[in-house]
DNA sequence: CATGAATGAGACTTCATTCAT
DNA sequence: TATGAATGAAGTCTCATTCAT
């Protein structure tokens, strides 16, 4: 009898998933390095030549994992923000800032919940070159935009909840990011011991200037983090 | 007859700065993987176990290179702003501010006058683990908090000169820092042209919006942001 | 079709096992340095990485070499003794005696018959540090006591003979081994010329006293060692 | 004015041993692989290409140390059959016997006292070829015939103190040091905790073995090898 | 005599990828 | 589909020795 139809492109959808999986698992308890397409193999149970039947190459199994994390991470960053949302704890102004808040703590505390992932987007963003090996990154700045696409709308009901002044909201959104990621890259300096680099610290001073920099009562806008830090 | 005392060491600093300097230029022109111990001694014309005696490891070689990238940015950082202080063409405040806002247009166009240099920097910090790869970091780390030995007595002069409200001038720094490292870092999407990924626009939205919510007076930011573009 | 179970690990062993022996055909005929990891490729028309499948370095190589080398010396000196064993040519004491005195020549003589095994051991034991470099010389030294296994017993079966008075046959085993080994160790010397230096005698000498000093009487061991001899 | 006839000649001679010592020194401390020109160099606070106007090779400087350590261990031995041939707390057989005893001895403690010479001269011994390098090997045997000089006499002592049988003393002396050569080297074998191996018990075994059977009475034996360990 | 920079061959090891089975 | 043996280039590092100064 033939297999229903799709069987066997949904089998080969399970392994490659699974590929992945493992890929990302060695990765977070191994470190960069000691992910081999030996090291793979030995993990799930399969030949070496085994993947080149789902990959072309180890970049481009590179490639899925990073599109994986970035889907990981923009899922997390979109329901931290739902979550806010549905918060009534604060008063209006404090309401319509505290999804975008919510957004900023989690992406920061990513770090800690899923270092690995933040690492190797860290790495990614760090490495010169287009991110992977050549051109064929084109999948993972879709998972980027993605990863942004919830922020700038989070923006605009702020400014419509009277919470921020006017401004382009793709903008601010991506100016947010980057400096969350700065911040997030200095972490490694916390371990020299010098104040200045606390990170915690750091990110408030940095998230408290630029959204009263974007016009947010000042008062609001500590409360507002307040109440981001405890919904974590 | 004997040589001048000392010869001999000048000889060694020489051969060292010369093994960095060409180190630095392969990493410049070739990129990161380029930079093998044989590449390195093809080019400076030597057999591969000469810079074993000048560094224990590659590593170690690397650390060089590092100190000296961070010692040229560091230096650049602090002429920019120096040249700044000089700059009459601004009210008072605006010359309070100046300086700082020179700084870092300054770091953030390294990109674009030393982009090894800050590719290398970008890098580093990217990678998870030490920088390096043991401990010996220190002296990396020495290089960092020289490169924010000015910026924080800036912070200070602006609030002294009416500019800024009154903050911790090294948590305000290192904010700073990291926001510009953030956007730097992806530059790279630029060439995906996606509007947002602006990264000019990016900065100067990122530091505006800072300084705004530092205590500056909007309008004086805009003057002075000029005048720090032209100053470069 | 499937090949043959067990097809795959069949022929990883004797892929293995040809390894081995070619490694030892290289100590043989070439010494000690010459075994490096390229000429062992080049020998087997094999490329150098390959071998990182079959052992995961150098140090475990050796150490297989090192136990083939053991268990051929050991089923070496065995089959002497047991051929000894049905010998008929001597008295009862004498007979009581043989198998151990040819266990003996037959250990000194394996250094002109097998002159690198001889080698080999003699300088696994002369270096000092764990003979291989690490710690798992484990299944080395249980090759080594397989090599005493049989030995012992015919030390009881020569007191049960009444051919030596009673003793610890394993204490005797190995200081009979250790004095052969001392011996066999000192034959570089024998080209010198020296007379005192010369190797067949002082072996004889040296078991002579042994195993008068055992109890042996004299004559019954003048003959038996003269029978040993023989048979070789 | 001229220098002292011979002063030149001093120098050099001095610094030679002081080279030969500090190549010793650090063979005992860190170990054979240890042993490099620019360790040595380092160590001696001298340039590398110092070494080459007082040796020819590294192999010359290892011929000197080896003979550097043969001398030693002959000193040493001869000394302890001087001290035990001065005792007196023996019967005449037993004091015929005691500088013999007392000799062996102090060669097995030597590896306890002297771990290093011990070792060098079973790494020698144990490697196969002419010891150090070539034919240069010439110096190295009249220092091993040195350390026997003195003891076919002590065997001839004996026999003529009625404390052994007649037998050629120059074979009953080189085997005596073969056989303790051979229980030396295997002492490494300690470490496994195997009964059987125990070095000390394997030693007085062989010894008592031995010289019983060139005809020492068991109990003068006994009380003479007491005797030796006592004057350790 | 003394220096130490430079040599250069060669050691071990790693790993993405291919291909006959 | 799956296997895993084999490739082979590339990597870092070592060290006895030479030689211009």
């Amino acid at each position: 009898m033939k297999p229903v139809r799709g069987t066997r492109a949904k089998r080969r959808a399970r392994t490659i998933a699974s590929i992945v999986e493992t890929a990302l698992s060695i990765l977070t308890e191994e470190g960069f390095e000691a992910l081999t397409m030996k090291r793979l193999a030995d993990e799930m149970g399969y030949a070496i030549g085994a993947f080149y039947r789902y990959f072309p190459s180890k970049d481009a199994l590179l490639l899925a994992v990073q599109r994986e994390v970035l889907e990981q991470l923009a899922a997390d960053v979109r329901a931290s923000a739902a979550a806010a949302a549905r918060d009534g704890a604060l008063p209006p102004k404090g309401r319509a800032l505290l999804p975008l808040l919510a957004a900023a703590r989690s992406y920061v505390t990513l770090a800690r919940r899923r270092p690995v992932h933040s690492a190797l987007l860290a790495r990614w963003l760090g490495n010169p070159g287009p991110m992977v090996a050549t051109e064929s990154a084109a999948p993972m700045i879709a998972g980027l935009i993605d990863l942004f696409g919830v922020i700038p709308g989070l923006f605009d009901d702020a400014v419509a909840g009277g919470a921020l002044e006017a401004g382009d909201p793709q903008r601010r959104a991506f100016a947010m990011w980057c400096a969350l990621q700065g911040a997030l890259q200095v972490k490694k300096l916390d371990r020299f011991g010098v104040a200045a680099f606390d990170n915690d610290a750091l990110v408030a001073e940095m998230v408290r200037a630029l959204f009263v920099g974007w016009g947010a009562d000042p008062e609001t806008f500590a409360d507002a983090w307040c109440r981001a830090e405890e919904v974590d």
